[in-house]
DNA sequence: CAATACTTGACTCAAACAGTCGGGATTCTA
DNA sequence: TAGAATCCCGACTGTTTGAGTCAAGTATTG
């Protein structure tokens, strides 16, 4: 697994709306700015974020996003695996986005079964984060501040 | 993490080197064939894994290709951060690739946090996995066989 | 109505991937 | 010592992916 710019800023905008979820909205260029992410980029992955169900929107002049579920709905490993694709190493040990390969026996393969053992780590990793623990990790990290927009992701 | 089909044909191509380890040489042609990999590619990657040091070669007509060190001595860690450089999947957290990230202060990333895990639990794999080990499973799925050669990969 | 924000689809530019190819250098064997 | 087998090396090509950019459109609010 390899995290594209792509999938590290729409991880840092879950974040932020994590941080400030409420029933309020955040605006795209709010999260831009503060996160140095480049505006019209960020619109394209926010709107595909929405299209995944990950996040809503409201338009219009007092628009913006939040999340759609609760942070602690979402896992890493479900937004990593819309925004980039398989998590494991190899299509032939991907659940959810397997790919045969061209060996002729993928139970006796013994790349596979290390692959396997690979994708397990990583899924075992990112399955059991939240955007809720990122935030809870954020505060733990940088002692309770007074303007939560100030956390640093 | 990701393997590529380069990485891939050199995993197996070192794995069948690793089964028919000793003094001889093995030559590209048998490799393509019983691994059905482009032969003119193997070669490139072959040509690789000889200037990186895994393997040596002997030109000429009873020429071919051998493990450099022993299987034992080369993990799938070492193999791959060559092949398709870092195992972390940011930057920002890999120890031989290490490249800082736009974010203010690393200690207090979350987001760095998570992905330390997520290299941590790649790496403990894959630092684990010889070349030497890869073969011992490969006799384990396949039980023993008369003609090396015939084990699949 | 005007200003503000999100929406949509197309577009560019560069790098990475997966090979392919031609010819050169060595080594063995007859 | 010729020739066949084998590795060696650099250049080339076509496709896909990544990272943005842009223009014009639609909805909402004051």
């Amino acid at each position: 697994m390899k995290l594209s710019q792509r999938g590290e800023y729409a991880l840092r905008a879950l974040l932020v709306m994590g941080m400030n979820h409420g029933p309020g909205v955040i605006r795209i260029k709010d999260i831009a700015q503060q996160q140095n992410i480049p505006r019209r980029f960020l619109e394209q992955i926010l709107n595909d974020l929405k299209s995944a169900g990950f996040v809503q929107s409201k338009r219009g002049v007092a628009g913006g996003y939040r999340l759609q579920r609760g942070p602690d709905e979402i896992s890493l490993a479900d937004i990593i695996r819309h925004l980039e694709g398989p998590l494991a190493p190899v299509g032939c040990v991907s659940v959810n986005y397997y790919q045969r390969c061209s060996c002729p026996d993928e139970g006796k393969c013994a790349i596979r079964s290390v692959m396997q053992e690979v994708r397990d780590a990583i899924v075992g990793v990112l399955e059991g984060v939240s955007v809720a623990h990122l935030c809870n990790r954020v505060r733990d990290l940088q002692g309770p501040l007074e303007n939560p927009l100030d956390y640093v992701i």
